[in-house]
DNA sequence: CTCAAAACGAGAATATAATTGCCAACACTT
DNA sequence: AAGTGTTGGCAATTATATTCTCGTTTTGAG
């Protein structure tokens, strides 16, 4: 069992990567001086653990590996796995979070190749639906299949919705940046952004679970479908 | 493990409730022969079950219950529970299938209360809405706890959709009535009801799941919010 | 270069539940 | 009242996660 209280305590990796890249040099340097190479052989380890799983995942098209798969296919032993992740959540944790950077990356530029405010939310809106709705079935370029990740990340926000709203934070900030930016152009009128945000987060993130409801291909939620189902339902 | 197959074929209650509350009166008198008392006492003895499992969930406020502690509370045996229930997962199964047998009704109750095409429709939606969003909080009259429910409908659209689809049937398609009422009167224009349903049994549907995200309360999605924002997304 | 401490690998040991198997006692039909 | 199907009690099995033990190896300080 993983004990929430442990876990920023610990793992000074964690705090690093949900801040960002940008780490103070200072303290880069200070832990640096006895940590440097261990640490960077424990990262060389845990990316091991990551990118056995991320595999595992790929093939599968589950998260239903045990723990010894993925030792075995990383060359490690149970010991080790346990000495890097509290439990089996933690580690599809991580492996969240990396998928959400990916996708904030991706967004990013998406949202990048616009000018226009309302553009550029249509851009992240159509976009995000996509990145959720890209069903295993055509994976992106090298990118890993999303739909396991999703679908813990749904888990997630069953058992631990804080837990889960802290990672898609800078998901959420940026669409709020973008929503307040259309609406200070006069292209959109809302009163309470976060709600607004809400509701389209809602509306393209969960389109896919919707759509495997049905049958008839006709009645499928497309992204357009879904921009065009917020512009209106904001209001104007 | 719970076979696909096995499911209609050996259990007639099933099949049964799915259909209705009426049976061809012939078949019933034929099977009575024989199967009416062996029945009754099966019946009581499944409802036992039922009623012990729903009783945990609401003390609990989740499905992680034992099946030992299920027999244990009706007085019955584990042997006696594989007796009618495949696994955990189909007594689940069950449950949300009363549970969405009273919400059909409820919801039914609320649109019948009004008269015009965009009214009940709009009833429709905000019921719905606060149903699912009834979390454990102000449980209404004697109902059960219905999030750990709709938590493992959550899960059940993830490992096996179609089958949550059949159960939601009777919702969507009260749902696609009322849409197809409400554009035949005038008061809304869409051209696939299908997929206009999704989109309203999504918005309903998870908003409480993404308010579970927010901390402050002013943002989160009211079952007003809701109907406003799918009125005017469905254009006009 | 050498040693104590820390990390590691292998694999056994635990723990928790679900699901089954087994057998004697019971209940209801005929 | 015998026969057949149903039950209770409970041990056995299975599947995994998680922890523990014990030698081995690696690391970093001196």
């Amino acid at each position: 069992m993983a004990r929430r209280e442990d876990r920023q305590a610990d793992d000074p990796k964690q705090g690093e990567l949900a801040e960002g890249e940008k780490v103070p040099a200072w303290r880069q340097r200070a832990v640096a001086k006895s940590l440097n190479a261990a640490r960077s052989r424990a990262e060389k380890r845990i990316q091991g653990l990551l990118d056995a799983a991320f595999a595992l995942i790929d093939e599968r098209g589950t998260t239903e590996f045990t723990i010894q798969e993925v030792v075995d296919r990383s060359k490690q032993s149970l010991r080790g796995f346990y000495q890097y992740f509290d439990s089996k959540d933690e580690l599809l944790f991580a492996l969240l979070e990396e998928s959400i950077r990916e996708a904030v990356e991706d967004l990013a530029a998406a949202v990048e190749a616009e000018s226009k405010p309302l553009d550029r939310l249509r851009a992240f809106t159509i976009r995000l639906h996509e990145w959720c709705e890209s069903l295993g079935t055509q994976r992106v370029r090298g990118s890993h299949n999303r739909v396991p990740i999703s679908e813990f990340s749904m888990q997630l926000a069953i058992k631990d919705p804080e837990r889960l709203a802290a990672v898609i934070a800078p998901l959420s900030r940026m669409l709020i940046e973008l929503l307040k930016a259309a609406v200070a152009d006069g292209a959109l009128q809302v009163d309470e952004p976060g709600r607004a945000a809400l509701l389209i987060q809602q509306t393209a993130m969960y389109g896919w679970l919707m759509n495997r409801f049905v049958q008839n291909p006709a009645s499928r939620i497309t992204a357009e479908d879904t921009w065009e189902f917020c512009l209106r339902g904001l209001g104007r």
